[in-house]
DNA sequence: GCGACAG
DNA sequence: ATCTTGTCGC
């Protein structure tokens, strides 16, 4: 048995972003990638736009912060005209529909944490920890996780089902709010937090996630962080491709990474089919002996009833808060 | 035109 | 991931 590892799973991202943006002097502006950059990871940008216009936030002059090009973002509560008469009346000049001049009116000196800088690095730390072989007894359960979301809030459903009978043996949820918005490579810290709501430890489970495993830039996806925050065999499962070269296009197309077998893009019926990786304390050949097992349609049943369940009772939950 | 690309 | 109607195909 594998020692479960902690990593951050309450960081506040959504917050961080508006105390970023509450930096900003009147008078001045930030592009998205400014904000991101001083979070630790300028990919990070169009989550920092989407989280200011699309989540209801506070009182925070989110007028002040535009796209690289100038342009001016805006919501259903703030306006384009809105927002350009805020930041006219501040001194700040548009024209047609862009900031005059960026460069002189640009303030980038942001006093916030690397929270993005220090994820990666835990993730690199954490990274060891994984386990590539099969570590648990004979497996006579899976259970498929996925999430469903509405701006800041979010549901995370759980289908267990018997590898025997191939029967739905149990079937979950959990629901609340998501302070990390999606970030390419940081999937885990967005997911998490709901995942262990709705886990709960049973032996010879084996988690199947929506999501990487080792095949992630940093060798660590929310399918590997799971399973090593857990401490519970996990299997990374993507519908898409991250990282790696594809060689060839047979039904078990080996994906590399520097060299070495990271994964395997699992299409029985020819398609696009799923990536399969190792999350944690499983082998690559029994994780993808389980995903064929149950895989009826392109997606393994276990993930594919997770996802039915966790957009129905996110869409219940949006009618009743 | 070039880079990026999980959910 | 989410927003969304009808439509093409097995």
């Amino acid at each position: 048995m594998s020692p479960s590892a902690s990593c951050s799973e309450d960081v506040d991202l959504i917050g961080l972003i508006f105390e970023a943006v509450g930096q900003i002097p009147e008078g001045k502006v930030s592009t998205y990638g400014d904000i991101a950059k001083a979070m630790g990871d300028v990919r990070a940008a169009k989550a920092v736009a989407q989280v200011l216009w699309d989540v209801d936030c506070q009182e925070v002059p989110r007028h002040r912060v535009v796209s690289a090009d100038g342009t001016l973002g805006s919501c259903v509560a703030i306006s384009v005209s809105e927002v350009t008469r805020r930041l006219m009346e501040e001194g700040v000049f548009i024209h047609n529909g862009r900031i005059a001049s960026l460069e002189a009116t640009r303030f980038a000196d942001f006093h916030i944490p690397s929270v993005l800088r220090q994820l990666q690095a835990e993730q690199e730390a954490l990274r060891l920890s994984v386990v590539d072989s099969d570590d648990f007894p004979r497996p006579a359960c899976v259970s498929g996780l996925d999430a469903s979301y509405t701006k800041d809030w979010g549901c995370v459903a759980l289908v267990r089902m018997d590898l025997e009978s191939l029967e739905v043996v149990e079937a979950r949820s959990a629901v609340g709010r998501v302070r990390f918005p999606y970030i390419t490579g940081y999937l885990a810290y967005r997911e998490l937090p709901l995942i262990r709501k709705v886990f709960s430890d049973r032996d010879g489970d084996i988690l199947l996630i929506d999501g990487h495993g080792i095949l992630h830039p940093r060798g660590f996806g929310v399918a590997s962080q799971v399973g090593v925050c857990l401490d519970v065999a996990t299997i990374g499962a993507a519908k898409s491709h991250l990282v790696g070269a594809i060689e060839g296009d047979g039904p078990k197309a080996k994906v590399m990474v520097d060299g070495e077998l990271k994964g395997i893009r699992l299409s029985p019926k020819g398609g696009k089919g799923i990536f399969v990786s190792v999350g944690h304390r499983i082998s690559l050949t029994t994780a993808c002996a389980l995903c064929e097992r149950l895989m009826i349609g392109r997606i393994p049943e276990p993930l594919r009833l997770a996802h039915v369940l966790a957009t129905r009772r996110r869409k219940e939950l949006e009618i009743e808060p």
